[in-house]
DNA sequence: AGACTTTAGTTGCCTTGTCAAGTGAGTCGT
DNA sequence: ACGACTCACTTGACAAGGCAACTAAAGTCT
């Protein structure tokens, strides 16, 4: 956070850049810290437990659950495993295509996250809302909300980053 | 980004969370497709060079650098390692401390730096700042500021999570 | 000065993630 | 209806990160 200035950016936006890196750096990891040691899982993988929980028949196709995640196939297919082995989810085959495999959330999974939320919650409203007038909070919803449209799955950017 | 209600926050913050959630999923990955597609490092090791190109001795001690980046020792040793391997920096004992180990930045780390900079911060502005009118760049700033006031290394919950 | 504690960093082992290759089901063209 | 192609994964080998144990220098106490 130094009055350092970025070549490229104007003084406001070197600041803006820097304190946004630096939240995105420490927000995420401070969930990581909570989510681990209370409840030994990690921020990514309690996304996706609340994905499939809140999916109202409990279950989700890999690839779905991967693209709203930003994980690789891989990556989820060994979470999942990992889920499996804890008993939170069981993999059955998708009714409507035989390629595609969905992960279905069990009685246990679910219990899961309904343990792990409420902590998780009382963080995030710590560490955001807590701070941020609720004009403040409108203002991070407009905002985050076109950085996500560029940066997410349906951006210019990522169309262009294969 | 479903109208789905998160328990424990009212409409508005719901998706303020999910919103924010999405960015910080989309925008460390994008500048981490470029990066590593372009100049073959990580975003989180392009700002450890920028850290060490910013400072004009062009050097940090290790533990300085850890914090700043938010990562553990491990980490950074093995960062530093890569590094000195491709020949972008070199270790030195601290003339001040002779616990401590300095990573000094070499002529050819510096150029590494310089020429990864310019398509980073074009990225940069591309989702960032072209995104954004300059009166949302300052409201940027300042919720940015006190997110990571919060959760950053001085924040009351740090402390908690010892 | 000598013992104890703290600080800064490294090393080793294990988990997690990535990339490339493989498998098996659907789709498309002829 | 048969082959080629795409899609949705899974697997295996390797790289990167985390934790705990270790080393060595600094500070602290008596």
């Amino acid at each position: 956070m130094e009055p350092k200035g970025i070549p490229g950016l104007n003084a406001e936006e070197s600041t803006a850049w820097m304190s946004l890196m630096a939240m995105t750096m420490w927000l995420p990891a401070a969930l990581d810290v909570q989510l681990s040691r209370d409840e030994g899982i990690s921020n990514f993988e309690y996304g996706a437990l609340a994905a499939l929980a809140q999916n109202e028949c409990r279950s989700m196709r890999i690839k779905d659950l991967a693209r709203m995640a930003n994980g690789t196939f891989p990556r989820l297919s060994k979470m999942i495993d990992r889920f499996e082995k804890q008993g939170w989810v069981i993999r059955r085959p998708d009714p409507d295509d035989g390629r595609a495999t969905r992960a279905v959330l069990t009685a246990e999974g679910l219990r899961k996250v309904a343990v792990a939320t409420p902590a998780h919650i009382a963080l995030a409203r710590e560490l955001v809302f807590d701070q941020l007038t609720s004009e403040q909070v409108e203002q991070l919803t407009t905002i985050t909300q076109k950085v996500f449209r560029a940066a997410g799955p349906d951006g210019a950017c990522a169309s262009r980053m294969t």
